[in-house]
DNA sequence: TTAGATAGTTGACAAAGTCTACTAACAGTT
DNA sequence: AACTGTTAGTAGACTTTGTCAACTATCTAA
């Protein structure tokens, strides 16, 4: 592309744009009642679950005072509940009450349209030019220790673990077969289903803020849990975002207490199995599996702790 | 690139991401003592360059009363003077002091600063990427209607015009010589030394907020004005905007009671020249020219309007 | 047991923004 | 000239949003 021009009063002009865009989108939050400051207070609840006020003053960089307020706003209208920790009772936890997260839910429910009204008229070539391009100025202006973020899945994450499954292995490892994916339906379908958060988790990796890959502990008995539903797209591959959700998955077995864990994966999976040797698990058994599309050797890999 | 991702989570996503870095940047004017919304005012007043409350309260939406005291306020400090109309004594134009251009040149400045400083550690490469990823973000989310604009020019400019003017003809017309160049710094140093507001005009094209070709009117004599600087760039013609500058400039000529209007252009230019025929310029001069690089005809076209 | 830190709250205040009512001037009608 | 309706700008009262400093209660570590 040629252009002459200057990048700063560019980039200053794609900001004055882009505020408008972002006042734009944020008008209905306006429109119901909460301020930007109390809806992004919310949102932030909703994330953490369980929270105390300094975590939302520290992450959301506002005034200790004013959070009071807020929070105190929240609990006049009974979208929140406190409890005072049992360990320090200077502390107070912080939870969304069913009217809360209906609220919570409305607001979110109204941004996404928000988001989808503006993009659709747009058409898919468009929507993933500007997907790309977002991507391409996070990937360029975010601090290099930042690019991975590892949080817990939530139900909306459910439909992108199970297509990064089929369509990953599909194109990488051309598994693909009625059986295969009724196998990664149903695998998924069953941990949503069971999923109890004292004793199982999955987490989900954002490079640079874009879903790039999962990982999931499943309870099995009580000292033996299986590593699922581990996998992570090309791009954000090769730069340790793997062992960073191992450590982290390693972690959450040793807080609740399992000695022993196993997981399955496929004899092709190369670097997956230098991971996993790394840790300190070894292959107990393997076994050939004809029915996914193409023929693989699956293998179980264990470790105790 | 292969993702299965929700794009509405990206954006969403991507939108705090931003949020944050234009908090950033906002940072600087928060501490200069000037809310963001009076550095807004401020800005407006000098893009406008005589304007009265109104036109502000219209261009920034923002609430009448409020206006009125934050322009109390800049005329308290002297940033602004005010002077009654004379048609209509109810209106009163502001317009910036000394004082006042100063205190918008420093905020102007520290504004390209932190940006610049922003952009500096990511080089080259990374610049141009987030650049052009900017231009295909507003490219896809600006009605199509808005794509071009066209502005009066600022100083600023000026290398902006030179650079396209040398790069385009080098690169379109394999038009480079010393020769060459320096007509053209001559030519638009010669139009900055003589500009007259009263008299004379240029205006920047902008393709979806980024600059993208110049047209000027020099005065010439009271009946004579000479079209100069017509040039777009490759990536925004086609689409109309030259007969938009053609269209200004004539609105331009009108005004200021000019009877005929003249320009210089090489015969191969052909998109050009059927543009200028259609609004009945005539050719009615040519010259060969063997000085700049590479041989053309220089063609002079005439309109008597 | 004491000094210092942390979690959260409160009161006073400042800053940012809105609403309503107002004056002054204009423009068109009768 | 008197009227009606409109526009430009201002002023007062008000709300919302956010900040600062002082405070209590509790915990931690020497």
């Amino acid at each position: 592309m040629v252009t002459f021009n200057n990048i700063i009063s560019d980039v200053r002009s794609f900001n004055r744009f882009y505020t408008d865009i972002l006042g734009l989108l944020d008008q209905h939050i306006l429109d119901s009642g909460y301020s930007l400051t109390e809806a992004r207070v919310l949102f932030e609840i909703n994330k953490i679950q369980c929270c105390t006020a300094s975590m939302l003053v520290k992450q959301l960089g506002i005034d200790r005072s004013y959070m009071s307020r807020i929070i105190l706003k929240f609990q006049k209208n009974e979208l929140i509940s406190k409890t005072t920790s049992e360990s320090d009772s200077r502390i107070k936890y912080i939870r969304l009450t069913d009217k809360g997260l209906r609220i919570f839910n409305h607001l979110n429910e109204r941004s996404n349209c928000q988001i989808e009204d503006l993009l659709k008229p747009l058409g898919d070539k468009a929507c993933n030019q500007i997907r790309d391009a977002m991507f391409i100025i996070r990937k360029n202006l975010t601090n290099d220790t930042n690019k991975f973020v590892l949080r817990p899945f939530t139900k909306k994450d459910i439909d992108y673990v199970r297509e990064l499954h089929k369509n990953l292995y599909r194109i990488e490892r051309k598994l693909s077969s009625n059986i295969f994916d009724k196998y990664i339906d149903k695998s998924i379908a069953a941990f949503v289903d069971e999923y109890n958060m004292k004793k199982d988790c999955m987490f989900m990796l954002e490079y640079y803020g874009k879903l790039a890959g999962s990982i999931a502990i499943k309870h099995i008995d009580n000292n033996t849990a299986q590593l699922r539903f581990f996998l992570i797209e090309p791009e954000a591959r090769g730069k340790g975002a793997g062992r960073k959700m191992i450590d982290t998955i390693m972690n959450f077995c040793r807080e609740k207490g399992y000695q022993h864990i196993f997981l399955w994966t496929i004899s092709n999976q190369k670097v997956a199995r230098h991971l996993y040797n790394s840790y300190g698990f070894q292959i107990t058994y393997t076994q050939e599996n004809h029915d996914w599309g193409t023929d693989v050797i699956e293998e179980r890999w264990d470790l105790y702790i």
